[in-house]
RNA sequence: GCCCGGGUGGUGAAAUGGCAGACACAGCGGACUUAAAAUCCGCAGACCUUAACCGGUCGUGCCGGUUCGAGUCCGGCCCCGGGCACCA
């Protein structure tokens, strides 16, 4: 008998596969069938597989498969997210230069991927570092630069320095590096190039409502990301202020502007920094403020800050009714939101409230539920049901209504606007490093800023660059690459010297796959529209608000452009758990990471894929335990061993198996059969709970297996078990593909197990004809009795009562009521 | 503080108002074997009762509610994980 032995069969059939690039291949827009985009997000080419990828590409590849079964015409692609720092740390570490460390780095993934037996179509690679992908992210930078999508600007922006270079907004978690979590981000002021991001800040945000195939979780991140905020701009003017000088302040409550006390600027606000210039005794205090600001925001300990504040002696008048406010400085009030300033409503707002008892300011009341609230609990904020109370020509106008008309009263007044803040900010994208696509600009002392002609796209990255220096960017270091002719005046140039931030990459490589060979655009329109929306995207929550949210604004950026007609990427987001053990994260400094190297050493790729998708639903943190694999790996060699053990047997013949007369053995493995495929056909099309529907083959196989004398002595018929052994290993093929496509073969079968019609469940087939239900007495349990599958209520409620069970626990107490459903379950309702 | 998940045997988990613990891991017992491994068969929530069978009680983080019936629905808490947070 031959043993299952995953070593000798995984790398045969990979052979196989990889000598045939046809097989995993999507069929060109042309093709009839109907489209199925599945895809999983692509790796870093750190040199090794993760666990975590292991499950990810499991889930993508299962759902492949299982679409090819289905006769889609499916594109299920791979690339590299190749541009990035650990490529510079390990040319610093190692002298290898990026590009070959890189590209070394994805031979040997390539290599993991084959032998896990992942079916992609490698004809559309995407490799993000190569000239031939990141000239198009130059090309895209020069239309959004056209557009005004692109800009440069002087801010204050995030600085890592370990990393040596700006980050995004996006790459700052809590004040520390995406990549360090150890390491502090610093503040500097520095011309940089961002991406108008901020412009489609509404449509991100409105669009989430029409994706229902998103997680809640991931657009509730989106939404509070963005954190759209409506209200009002109002301007004041500063009291006895000869040059006209004013403060605008953003509220969501203009209608309480009546209860206003004082008005709260940031300390780095520029009119108290202006102030601060001939007021000594100032300036001491706001710098103070300002460095308790930032000792809290690096600590993270922003929101605990005890409240303080200073009286500048300045004053502002109210617009709406001409009363003076003294102008404070307080530590509550940050410059990076809104206007860096806002009227304090101490009556009407919690931190107003606890800052003027503090300072024992005037508390003015201008709401309340109703006209005549004399007692009201301060502060008071509530809103649908208040209305306006000592506001003037406002007074007794419901709080909805003011709050549109007053904005309309102060426009038209020429002191303030209805506006809308985000907490969005644009992506700032210029990195000071070596490894990304260089930003096609030049600096002319003539023309000033120049974008690289098109025809002169690609920019190339020059190769051998000195990386060893810390301080700015290494391109600046290569004069070839720095010194160009101007592409206006033919004077003397230079280029910008900064890259581009990763998540350009990643933001449209996905568009890249349905074209990958294109040299005169980034894709083809048709093939691009032919594809998208992706169907399925699969990856980590992690980037729920880093590429997720890049890559929904690239989209939209890309429809304006003309390139694209739709404006939103992905239909359905899956986003797995990780992976964990032990029950915490893996980690090379906990000791607990899992190699898959060394699992599928042990199991065979078959094994240790089919264990990430069996031990956990796929939304949930997975918790890997080797002796699971090991008890898959016996599954599979038990599947294995009946397979073949009966498979010479089989071959030929398509004779059905409900043409000949069933024995009740037979009968019963037919149904478990078709049982089986009604469940993992429903659960590929909704919750995808492989976790259970991989329990339903092993129940399948335990039933073959204790009915194995009966075949022995041929009791099933030929035609049965051909039928029983043919579709247990199609159900096989989106699981575990190597041993599926081995038996498939086994049982004399031509070509690629996953090309095979997915098997229908036949309904008469899986029909039990006899059921259990449970009978209760009161709600408890109390026997369960055998019924035709298909018997009536009332009948039902015979037999329960006939039970002797029944009978002894009722003990002559009258039944009040019976409920009796259809199938499930009988209970009596006594009396006494 | 606010918003999402989650809390069920020794472990991973299952159960979309209807038999709580499918399936698997680990464990225990048995068969096969000189022996071990592998394989196959069986037992297996806790407690009480019994020589054993039989039988019974309790049990899904806690408290209450709705229902003939609640792990599941509702209200109020506790704990764990994640996200956001002086956002005006």
């Amino acid at each position: 008998m031959l043993r299952y032995d995953p070593h000798e069969i995984e790398p045969r059939w990979q052979a196989a596969w990889d000598a045939d690039p046809a097989l995993y291949a999507a069929e060109p827009h042309t093709s009839p069938k109907p489209k199925y985009y599945v895809l999983e997000m692509l790796p870093y080419p750190s040199g090794k597989l993760h666990i975590g990828h292991v499950r990810n590409y499991s889930i993508g590849d299962a759902l492949a498969r299982y679409q090819w079964m289905n006769g889609f015409n499916v594109l299920h692609p791979m690339g590299w997210d190749s541009f990035g720092l650990p490529a510079e740390n390990a040319a610093i570490k190692n002298g290898i230069a990026p590009r070959e460390w890189t590209l070394s780095n994805i031979a040997e993934m390539r290599k993991q991927f084959g032998r896990l037996g992942l079916g992609y179509d490698w004809a559309r690679e995407v490799t993000t570092c190569l000239p031939n992908y990141y000239r198009w992210n130059q090309w895209f930078f020069l239309e959004m630069l056209k557009r005004d999508l692109a800009y440069r600007k002087k801010s204050k922006v995030n600085w890592c320095p370990n990393c040596n270079t700006v980050l995004a907004n996006e790459q700052v978690i809590g004040g520390y590096c995406w990549r360090h979590d150890d390491v502090l981000v610093e503040q500097r002021d520095l011309t940089q190039w961002f991406l108008r991001i901020t412009k489609y800040a509404d449509e991100l945000l409105d669009g989430l409502d029409a994706m229902p195939g998103w997680p809640d979780k991931v657009k509730t991140m989106q939404r509070n990301w963005i954190g759209r905020s409506e209200g009002a701009e109002v301007t004041f003017a500063v009291d006895g202020c000869t040059d006209a000088m004013t403060v605008t302040v953003f509220t969501t409550r203009i209608d309480t502007i009546f209860g206003a006390s004082s008005l709260q600027l940031a300390p780095d606000h520029p009119l108290i920094q202006h102030w601060c210039g001939s007021d000594a005794a100032l300036s001491v205090e706001v710098d103070r403020m300002l460095a308790e600001q930032k000792t809290a925001r690096d600590t993270d300990m922003l929101g605990e800050l005890p409240k303080h504040g200073i009286d500048t002696g300045h004053a502002a008048i109210n617009p709406f009714n001409g009363e003076r406010l003294p102008i404070w400085v307080a530590n509550y009030v940050l410059s990076g939101y809104g206007t860096g300033a806002v009227m304090s409503v101490p009556a009407h707002d919690e931190r107003d409230f606890e800052f003027a008892t503090k300072y024992g300011l005037p508390i003015k009341r201008a709401v309340a539920p109703n006209l005549d609230t004399d007692d009201l609990a301060l502060p008071y904020t509530g809103k649908e049901e208040a209305v306006l109370i000592d506001s003037g020509e406002w007074t007794g106008e419901p709080v909805l209504e003011a709050l549109e008309a007053m904005a309309k009263h102060a426009e038209a007044g020429g002191f303030g606007k209805r506006t809308t803040t985000y907490r969005l900010k644009d992506w700032g994208v210029s990195r000071q490093r070596y490894w990304g696509t260089p930003i096609p600009v030049v600096y002319c002392d003539t023309c000033g800023m120049q974008p690289v002609p098109e025809d002169q796209l690609p920019v190339l990255l020059p190769e051998q660059v000195d990386l060893t220096e810390v301080d700015g960017s290494p391109l600046g270091r290569v004069p070839e690459f720095v010194n160009v002719k101007c592409p206006a005046c033919e004077g003397m140039a230079k280029r910008e010297t900064d890259t581009m931030d990763t998540f350009v990459d990643s933001s449209w490589y996905f568009y890249r796959y349905t074209d990958a060979h294109n040299s005169t655009a980034p894709f083809s329109r048709e093939a691009a529209d032919y594809w998208f929306p992706i169907d399925q995207y699969i990856g980590g929550v992690e980037h729920a608000i880093l590429h997720l949210i890049y890559s929904r604004f690239w989209t939209r950026a890309m429809r304006d452009i003309g390139v694209i007609s739709n404006s939103e990427p992905v239909t359905r987001l899956f986003t797995q758990g990780m992976v964990i053990k032990n029950g915490a994260k893996m980690s090379k400094s906990k000791g607990n990471v899992v190699s898959p190297d060394d699992m599928i050493a042990k199991y065979g790729a078959d094994a240790t894929r089919m264990y990430a998708l069996f031990a956990a639903p796929p939304d949930r943190d997975l918790e890997w335990q080797e002796d699971g694999v090991a008890g898959i790996y016996r599954f599979l060699a038990r599947v294995y061993r009946l397979t073949t053990k009966y498979a010479p047997s089989l071959h030929g013949g398509e004779g059905s198996a409900t043409q000949q007369a069933l024995g009740t053995e037979g009968q019963a493995l037919l149904r478990t059969l078709h049982q089986t495929i009604a469940k993992i056909t429903e659960d590929f099309s909704g919750r995808w709970h492989f976790n259970t529907c991989i329990p339903s083959i092993m129940i399948l196989v335990n039933e073959l297996g204790a009915r194995e004398a009966a075949m022995d002595k041929g009791l099933l018929g030929v035609a049965t078990q051909r039928e029983l052994f043919r579709s247990l290993t199609l159900l096989l093929a989106p699981f575990a593909p190597f041993l599926a496509q081995e038996l498939w073969a086994e049982l004399g079968h031509e070509g690629a197990v996953f090309r095979q019609p997915w098997p229908l469940s036949d309904p008469e087939l899986a029909r039990e004809d006899t059921i259990e239900i449970p009978v209760q007495v009161l709600g408890k349990l109390v026997n369960v009795i055998k019924v035709a599958a298909d018997v009536d209520v009332e009948t039902m409620k015979a037999a329960a009562q006939a039970d002797d069970k029944v009978v002894a626990r009722i003990a002559g107490r009258p039944v009040v009521k019976i409920v009796a459903v259809p199938g499930k379950l009988v209970n009596l309702v006594v009396k006494g």
